[in-house]
DNA sequence: TAGATTGTTAATCGATTAACAATC
DNA sequence: TAGATTGTTAATCGATTAACAATC
């Protein structure tokens, strides 16, 4: 029975039991039950029953799950398959490290164009990817559609370019600044990634196991 | 009262009451109260004070808290006036990028060397962080103490780097591989940043906002 | 058919929120 | 003192786990 609300714990998993699939279609796995994906990935059968039963019914009685199948039905509610459009503002060491390295386009984005202040940057490209002025910025988001802003600039103009983009129209941020952002407009969202806190949390335990 | 088992949810919080308290500090704010803090971060006042409650008491009735005293305790609890040891395996885009930005001091870390395979970048420093061969890892540990290994290794060596590391006395593992590793060592810690899954969380979120 | 495993409902567990006596 | 706010206990809510009828 298909869920209208889903808890952000169920969809944080969802991208786990992708790879996991990944990994089993790529060792030639074609059957897997929720019992034995359960005990690959330190999870209860249970949730991975409840979790799947939140978006349809993927396996079939008496036999379990087909991997390749799930694999690209989860692919699929996660938006693998689309072809999301996306930009990167700041393009320092980070940035370029993503450019460089994230598997972009196997996530379902297309990195279209990057916006920096740096006039050396200005006009070169970094693996295909050109990178414009800021003053581009409105020119570009009125010709282009742009689904998600990797936010990687300094801190301290971090929530005023985020401003700015949703003033332009963009609804989807991946933000590296350390700055808990927010927006007025309720349907833009925010993902953070926050080394710092990532690595407290590992200082904490470390100290306490 | 405090408690013997803290769960996850209450350590992935206190890295942002640190980072809400120190903002609060720089802006001059002395005085915060639960109910006020909440507001800020929206989350409850009962939350914040069941989850300080776990390690002491530090706020005082009819007052609140000193803002400046339980950012330090916070601080505290977390790690950050403790001088860890840390070493970096791999130097590659992301590697570098960690090297020269992250604030490994503020966060109670000291980043004291870093090992790669690249023949050019061996015997150079950056940001003032030595380079050495992979080599020359079964020495430094011998010699040095090593609290956090960053792993920023191809996917392909992740466990097997681990695996090394640990058998090395390594107890502590910030992951940016991407790989889900695990080892038979129970006290090993394991902290990761898995991007791919961030962004995907994002891509579920912008499609079904 | 018999065995296995699903999807789903019910039971349990843990985390969040509310309430309030204690007290600054 | 009166008002404010803590630390903590109790109530609620939600998420995880267990159980099981349905069925491949």
């Amino acid at each position: 029975m298909k869920k209208e609300n889903i808890s952000d714990a169920v969809i944080r998993r969802l991208p786990r039991y992708y790879r996991q699939l990944t990994e089993l279609c790529a060792r030639g796995v074609v059957r897997i039950s929720s019992h034995s994906l359960g005990q690959e990935m330190n999870i209860t059968a249970s949730q991975i029953r409840q979790d799947l039963s939140c978006f349809g019914e993927f396996g079939q009685q008496g036999y379990g799950y087909n991997a390749e199948e799930l694999r690209a039905e989860i692919g699929h509610i996660l938006g693998v398959d689309k072809n999301h459009h996306l930009i990167m503002i700041g393009v320092g060491n980070l940035g370029r490290a993503l450019l460089h390295n994230f598997p972009f386009s196997q996530t379902g984005f297309s990195a279209d164009a990057a916006f920096d202040i740096s006039p050396a940057a200005i006009g070169t490209s970094i693996n295909g990817v050109p990178i414009y002025s800021m003053e581009a910025l409105e020119g570009y988001l009125r010709s282009h559609s742009v689904d998600v802003v990797v936010l990687t600039v300094p801190q301290s103009i971090a929530q005023e370019t985020a401003d700015r983009l949703v003033r332009l129209g963009v609804r989807g941020f991946w933000n590296f600044t350390n700055v808990e952002l927010s927006s007025s407009v309720p349907e833009v969202q925010f993902e953070n990634i926050h080394f710092a806190d990532s690595l407290l949390t590992l200082s904490y335990r470390i100290a306490n196991r």
